[in-house]
RNA sequence: GGGCCGUUAGCUCAACUGGUAGAGCAACUGACUCUUAAUCAGUAGGUCCCGGGUUCGACUCCCUGACGGCCCA
């Protein structure tokens, strides 16, 4: 703990003063009559029952600033919805309240009573008839100007920064009202909400490192998972025809502006549909979500406009790479020639990359970063597609798409191999892989494949970023300010 | 992992070429019954991120480290 700066020792003599005086500092028994959001709603709606003479409020709020004039001061506090401003007068509230009052700092919790008044400027004020303390604060709020604005500070202590910055609230107050419209968007649609094992004996679905963890009463090792996907398609092998679970992920991976260890996705799995009709999905989720939260299918990220409006561009992995990375489409069936031209662009690819691994990994680099409207880029190689169901038409590609938005990837979706002999068949290859050198590659699951053997239906899921889709929406530039408690190292 | 930048009072920030740290808000004392970044008078408040080094002298220059931010891989 920090050294207790003379500030602090202040305030705990005056909070023993207050105590010694018989005060109670943290009563719990004042009941607001109504928040401040609905009290400025009340004197929008009905100003003329209003007035000195007229309806009395029970307010409760934090103290946010204090004018004191000698025997009358005015105080701005707020609770959880809006801000208000109270008068008091030393002979309203009586002179004990009054000297009380005097002892308080900004910060503190105090209950209000009385009727509403308009000042000088015509500004709607609580005129106090009663006052309360309501909870003692000790330390001091940052400044009332200047807020809090050191990264370090707002994250560690992130109840500061919601106390002190109104836009940090709004971004959590967006993020928990995306979620819930995304769930009413899936319960709209007859899917249900489920949960499935965060600790796994195996990591799978995804390629990544995973945490480890141990249990002791089993005696055995535990990871956190990377991905649901194994086990929601289990619960469509059981026969829940469509499933969605929103939860976190984790990932032991270093941490950047858009890289949080752990994270939000939604996965959701739908029987009887297929890639291309997710597409269509996804469209109409996102147009939704767009249009509840903005009002509007058309957001501004980063100074770029970015519409939501459905019908995106839909184009082949392939075709991506001639036409948007300038890849010539002679070379484009050649490993060879793609390491050659790598090399030449400086873009670092291992040699023992498989082909599909090279599109991939050009990909990245020349397109991705491109891809500023949302925009599907369908078939992907097999190779970097372990769980995706083989295109008809080319066995090297995938059913598979990803959506990309303001250069970042933003969702992943497939069709599901149901064929347990192509899911054996890939788990193996990425086996080899593994053996390769790529420690991210695709462990077997054998217990999955047995699951497929009992017949899973023909299904598409997909899974999207959470805290992606909330940066695009609340403008952040960082992951870190969507996330409340992002992860930091120790400060000591 | 690499590069650049930052860390000074509770908060937001200053401090020139190295000369011994300052403002606003917050706090404290006093005045003030319509303020709203209230005002007025006064007071106090510092491990200059930690640790080394150079120097007569380091917030300042050098080195190591910690934490953070941005960019890159």
């Amino acid at each position: 703990m920090d050294k207790e700066s003379k500030l602090l020792q202040l305030r705990k003599e005056k909070i023993n003063e207050l105590k010694n005086n018989g005060i109670n500092l943290y009563p719990n028994d004042f009941k607001p009559s109504c928040s401040v959001n609905r009290l400025k709603k009340i004197i929008k709606e009905k100003s003329d029952s209003l007035g000195e003479d007229g309806d009395k409020f029970c307010i409760a709020g934090r103290m946010m600033a204090i004018n004191k004039m000698g025997k009358s001061s005015f105080i701005r506090f707020k609770d959880g919805s809006d801000q208000l401003q109270a008068y008091l007068q030393k002979n309203r509230i009586g002179e004990e309240t009054y000297s009380l009052f005097k002892k308080l700092d900004i910060g503190d919790f105090i209950g209000v009573k009385g009727p509403l008044f308009q000042t000088r400027t015509g500004e709607w004020t609580l005129l106090a008839e009663e006052f309360t303390l309501l909870s003692k604060a000790v330390r001091p709020l940052p400044e009332k100007f200047h807020g809090i604005k050191d990264p370090e500070k707002r994250y560690r202590q992130r109840y500061l920064d919601l106390i002190m910055n109104e836009d940090t609230r709004q971004i959590f107050l967006k993020r928990s009202k995306i979620v819930a419209y995304m769930r009413r968007f899936f319960e709209d649609r007859g899917f249900i909400e489920v949960e499935t094992p965060m600790m796994q004996p195996l990591p799978g679905g995804a390629e990544a490192t995973p945490f480890k963890t141990w249990h002791n009463a089993l005696g055995m090792e535990l990871f956190l998972r990377i991905a649901p996907e194994l086990y929601l398609k289990r619960l469509v092998v059981g026969g829940f025809e469509k499933v969605f679970e929103i939860n976190r992920n984790f990932r032991n991976e270093g941490v950047s502006t858009r890289h949080n260890p752990e994270f939000t996705m939604v996965e959701f799995y739908k029987a009887y549909a297929d890639y291309k009709e997710l597409m269509d999905l996804t469209e109409e989720m996102f147009e939704f979500i767009t249009k509840q939260i903005s009002g509007s299918t058309e957001i501004e990220y980063q100074g770029q406009n970015i519409d939501f409006k459905k019908g995106w561009l839909r184009i082949p992995m392939i075709e991506s790479l001639t036409k948007i990375g300038g890849i010539d489409p002679k070379i484009l069936d050649n490993t060879e020639s793609l390491l050659k031209f790598a090399q030449e662009n400086n873009i670092q690819i291992t040699k023992k990359d498989r082909h599909g691994k090279v599109l991939t990994k050009l990909f990245d680099v020349l397109v991705e970063p491109k891809l500023i409207q949302p925009t599907f880029i369908t078939g992907y190689p097999v190779e970097v597609s372990p769980l995706s169901r083989k295109s008809d038409n080319d066995p090297k590609l995938t059913d598979r798409f990803e959506l990309f938005i303001a250069g970042r990837e933003i969702a992943n979706g497939f069709s599901e191999i149901n064929d347990p002999e192509d899911q054996h068949d890939r788990f193996l290859m990425q086996v080899q892989q593994r053996d390769e050198g790529n420690s991210e590659a695709h462990i077997m699951d054998s217990e999955y494949v047995e699951a497929l053997e009992y017949g899973m239906p023909p299904t598409a899921g997909e899974g999207i970023g959470i805290d992606r889709l909330v940066m695009l929406l609340t403008n952040a530039k960082s992951i870190r300010e969507v996330i409340l408690f992002p992860h930091m190292k120790k400060s000591i």
